[in-house]
DNA sequence: GTGAAAGCGCTAACAG
DNA sequence: CTGTTAGCGCTTTCAC
C-alpha cells in the first residue's frame, strides 16, 4: 500500500501542517504565498517547514498543477552524439537557458530500440535535429506538451515551432564565394529526406542554381553518418561519373573530408581543379590541405534559443498552437578558407 | 478543478480502459504484464492503448510507485561550468550510463541564489564536486534519495557514497618523478577545506612528505577559481616569501599557469630551477614553455561510474544506507612533461 | 478473471 | 480567516 522505497521518510506537507497546528490546505497556501491568512499563521507554517526541512514533492505538485518546471531535450542516440561537440555545445546552451528560467533540464532517454511507455515529466520538449525515422521524436511530438525543434523539421513530420541555424544565408555566402571562382557545376551531398536540414540545403542550392541557370548534382547521404570511409564509398562512384563537377558542397564535414580524399585519388587538386566546402565545421577541416571552407553551426546559441523559445511558448496566453508553424533562425558564421579561394583552373574545357 | 494547461488533452488510462471495455485497474495490469487475465483481454487493452497513443503519466506513476526512472545531476553553477570540458565530459558519461539503464538524466537547476522549494523528481542524485558551502548540494544530500558524490566529500558534509579519481596514486607518481630530480621543498597549492579534493591532495602530499622527512608548504586557494590572474595574485607573495621552494604542485591547471608566470617573473626558470605540476590537465598546459606535467582527470569515466554506482545502490536490497561511507576510485592517467623532467640546478644551496 | 476502492502528496473550490 | 472536500492519474490489495 505504501509505495516501496525511496520516497519513504520524506517530510510531507501533512507533517508540516501537523507541526504548525493547521490543515494541509492552509499549510499549502501559507507556503505558496497564496490565500489570505494572518501573517502569524503564515510565519508559523513557514517556520515548521524550515525546521522539518520540508521540500514539496514535485511529483505530487506536478500531477496536481500540470506544471513541473522541467524541460526535456531529446536527441536521437543522445548518449552517442554526446561525443560530438555539436550536441555538447547545444546541451550547454540549453542548460544555461533552462536554469536561468529556473527549470530543470532533462536529457531524455533515447534508447530507440523500445518505445517509451511513459510520457516524460516535463512541461515541454526540445527535439534536437528531428529525423523523420526517429520514432521517439515522433512520440514526443505527439505529446500534449509544446515541442520546439532544434533544426528544420522534415516535411513528413508534424509541424512544430522551429529554431534553426540560418543555413540559407550561410550557404549562399559559400556558393557566392565559389561562383566568384568560376564554379559552373555544383554538387550537393546532403542528408536524404529524413532530415529537414538536408531538405533546406537542397532548396537553397536549387534556388541559387536556378537563379544562375545552373543544374546542381544532388547526392543523398544518411544523416548522422560520422564515418569518412563510408562517405568515400558513397562519393567515389558519383564523382567518377561526374568529372565536370567543380564544387563539392557537403553537408557533413566528414563527407567533405571524404570528397577531398576521393578527388585527390582521381588526380584532381581540391582548391584548384575543384572547390570543396562543408555546411558544418569540424577541427579536422582546418587540418586538411588546403583547409576546407565551412559553415559554423552555432550549437550553443541554438541550445539557448530553443529553450528560450520553449519558455516563451509556455508563458504565451494564446496557447502553444500559436507557435506551430513558426521558424526562428540563429546566424551561422561562415569560414571561408583556401578550399574555395583559388580561381578554378579548368582542366577540361 | 481541472489543472490548467499542458497536461490537458493527454490520453489517460481511463480512456484506454473505456475503449477496451474494462476497468482502469484491469487496464493497468494488462499493460504492466502483471495480474492474471485472459490473453484476449490483455491484447484488447494493448491494442486500445496503441490505437490511442497512450503513454502513462510518469508523474502519477512515480507518485504511486516512488520510482521515476530519472536520475539527477547537480553541479554548483552547472550552467557556467558547462563551459568547461570537465563537466561536459562528466555529463556525457553520466547520460550514456543513465540511458543505458533506461533512465532519464536531469541536470538540476542550480541557481543557488534561492533554495529549492521542491524536491527534484528523481530516484537518486549525483553531486559533482561537492563543495562544503554549496547549499544546494547540502539540500540534495539531505533528501531521502540516495546520493553519489562525484569526487571526495569535504569532511564537514554528511557522508555518502563516493566515486572519485584516484588522486593518491596519480599525485604520488608526480611527486616521485619530482623527487628523482632532487626536490626537497614541495609546495602544494590546493583548494581550501570547502573541497574534498583539496583535502585529499593535502593528505597525500603530507603523507608523502612525511615519509621523506620533508615539510611541504601548503597554500589554500578557492575551488573553482578559473582565472590565472587571480592565482598570480595569490601566489606572487608566497613564492617571494619562500624562495627555497623547488616544486610547485598546483591542484588547478590555472594555478599552475600562474605559478609559471610568477616564477618566471622572479627570474626562476620553471623546469630547471623549480619544477611545476598540476593535479588537473588542460590544453593550455601543453602550450606552456616547458609543457607542464599534469594529472588527467577522467571526467567521462567518472560520469559513467557515478551513475553506475547510483543504479547499483538503487537496486541493492540492503538499502541505500549500506553505501554511505564507501569510496570507489577511477584511474587518473599522469602525463609527465618537461616541467618535471629536468634535474634541478640548485640556484641556492 | 475482473472490478471497486483506497490513497500516493498536493492544490483549488467552497463552506463555515 | 481557516478547514473540509474533491480529485490530478496511477497502482495495488481485496472482494466478487
Amino acid at each position: 500500500m505504501t509505495p516501496r522505497g525511496r520516497g519513504a521518510g520524506a517530510v510531507t506537507l501533512k507533517d508540516v501542517a501537523a507541526a504548525a497546528g493547521v490543515s494541509v490546505a492552509t499549510a499549502s497556501q501559507a507556503l505558496s504565498g497564496r490565500g489570505r491568512m494572518t501573517p502569524a499563521t503564515r510565519e508559523r507554517v513557514r517556520g515548521a517547514a524550515e525546521d522539518l526541512g520540508y521540500l514539496a514533492n514535485a511529483l505530487a505538485q506536478g500531477l496536481r498543477t500540470g506544471r513541473t518546471r522541467a524541460l526535456g531535450v531529446h536527441h536521437e542516440r543522445a548518449a552517442a552524439n554526446l561525443r560530438t561537440p555539436y550536441f555538447r555545445d547545444f546541451l550547454a546552451g540549453a542548460v544555461e537557458a533552462a536554469h536561468r528560467h529556473d527549470h530543470d533540464l532533462v536529457v531524455l532517454s533515447s534508447d530507440t530500440s523500445r518505445p517509451r511507455t511513459t510520457a516524460p515529466r516535463v512541461d515541454g520538449v526540445v527535439v534536437v535535429d528531428p529525423i523523420a525515422d526517429d520514432l521517439r521524436a515522433r512520440e514526443l511530438m505527439a505529446l500534449p506538451v509544446p515541442v520546439v525543434a532544434g533544426e528544420h523539421v522534415p516535411s513528413s513530420m508534424p509541424p512544430c515551432a522551429v529554431v534553426a541555424a540560418d543555413h540559407a544565408t550561410a550557404v549562399r555566402a559559400v556558393l557566392d564565394a565559389a561562383a566568384r571562382q568560376g564554379v559552373r557545376h555544383p554538387m550537393l551531398v546532403a542528408p536524404d529526406e529524413n532530415s529537414g536540414w538536408g531538405e533546406v540545403l537542397r532548396d537553397v542550392v536549387g534556388a541559387w542554381s536556378a537563379e544562375r541557370g545552373l543544374t546542381p548534382v544532388l547526392v543523398a547521404s544518411r544523416f548522422g553518418e560520422l564515418s569518412v570511409d563510408r562517405h568515400e564509398e558513397l562519393l567515389a562512384p558519383v564523382l567518377a561519373d561526374r568529372p565536370e563537377v567543380d564544387l563539392v558542397l557537403a553537408a557533413s564535414p566528414f563527407a567533405a573530408q571524404a570528397a577531398m580524399a576521393v578527388l585527390r585519388g582521381m588526380g584532381r587538386q581540391p582548391g584548384r581543379d575543384v572547390l570543396v566546402a562543408a555546411c558544418a565545421d569540424e577541427p579536422a577541416l582546418l587540418a586538411e590541405d588546403p583547409p576546407v571552407t565551412a559553415v559554423e553551426l552555432p550549437a550553443y546559441a541554438l541550445g539557448v534559443a530553443c529553450v528560450e523559445r520553449l519558455v516563451a511558448i509556455l508563458e504565451d496566453d494564446r496557447g502553444p498552437a500559436a507557435a506551430l508553424g513558426t521558424v526562428q533562425t540563429v546566424p551561422a558564421p561562415v569560414h571561408l578558407r583556401a578550399s574555395t579561394a583559388g580561381a578554378l583552373t579548368r582542366a577540361m574545357a
